[in-house]
DNA sequence: TTACTATTAAAGAGAATGCTTAAATACAAC
DNA sequence: GTTGTATTTAAGCATTCTCTTTAATAGTAA
């Protein structure tokens, strides 16, 4: 139960905010989704990947692997290098840095679940 | 274009962490919300809020504001403490070490952006 | 008891999500 | 050129999400 200076207190650290909440609420709701992150594992560990490798690892269709990148890539959170007729992407700075923690984690489970 | 062989290998990879992606991806997912993510930041600063004074804060309706904290309750992020009629969420010990990247983000995006 | 406050619960509407299927694009090999 | 491979795009559908509104629960105070 706080007062009225508290709430507007909070009010505005929240508005100052506004900008780096959007960017940070959109890469977390990117990383979200199972095979998201699943996606954003697989280029962290092997460095990149095609659309068609990662529909092999995962089970899952090209399409639905497609569009999972495409909003990966609109998030900004990977690159697309185009090679012939393959496509390879990466992670961005950018997402290395905001999920550097989170990746931990996954190393560190690794080493804890495998005795 | 990995070969079979490799793509062996990220398979067992990816079906060794299933347990961890999952509890990952689900946190990710309840953080990957604007508003929840505004929850969440409000109980890191302040230590503790009742469904009211967020509700006020966010300018949302206060049954908007406890769907979020129920949901956020089911995923380990946050607890309750009831005293009298008022009810005071925390962020739990999970919650601060698996986003304590993604908070540092927004306290240093605080100091950026106030020139 | 009655009235008031804080909170949750339940039902419903509209939007967003994530897949499938089918079609389109781009490049390589023959 | 034709065929085949890698990828994206578009449409459709079922599911999930997030809010609103209304009702129910629990504690406080008169």
């Amino acid at each position: 139960m706080l007062i009225k200076k508290q709430i507007s207190s909070c009010r505005r650290r929240i508005e100052d905010l506004t900008d780096p909440i959007q960017l940070l609420s959109s890469t977390l709701s990117l990383a979200g989704s199972e095979a998201r992150l699943k996606i954003l594992f697989l280029l962290k560990e092997e460095g990149e990947l095609c659309p068609c490798d990662i529909s092999d690892i995962l089970y899952m269709s090209v399409p639905a692997i497609s569009q999972h990148l495409r909003k990966l890539k609109e998030g900004g959170l990977i690159t697309a290098k185009k090679t012939g007729q393959t496509i390879f992407y990466a992670l961005t700075p950018k997402a290395q840095k905001l999920l550097q923690r989170q990746f931990n984690f996954l190393a560190n489970a690794t080493i804890n679940t495998t005795p």
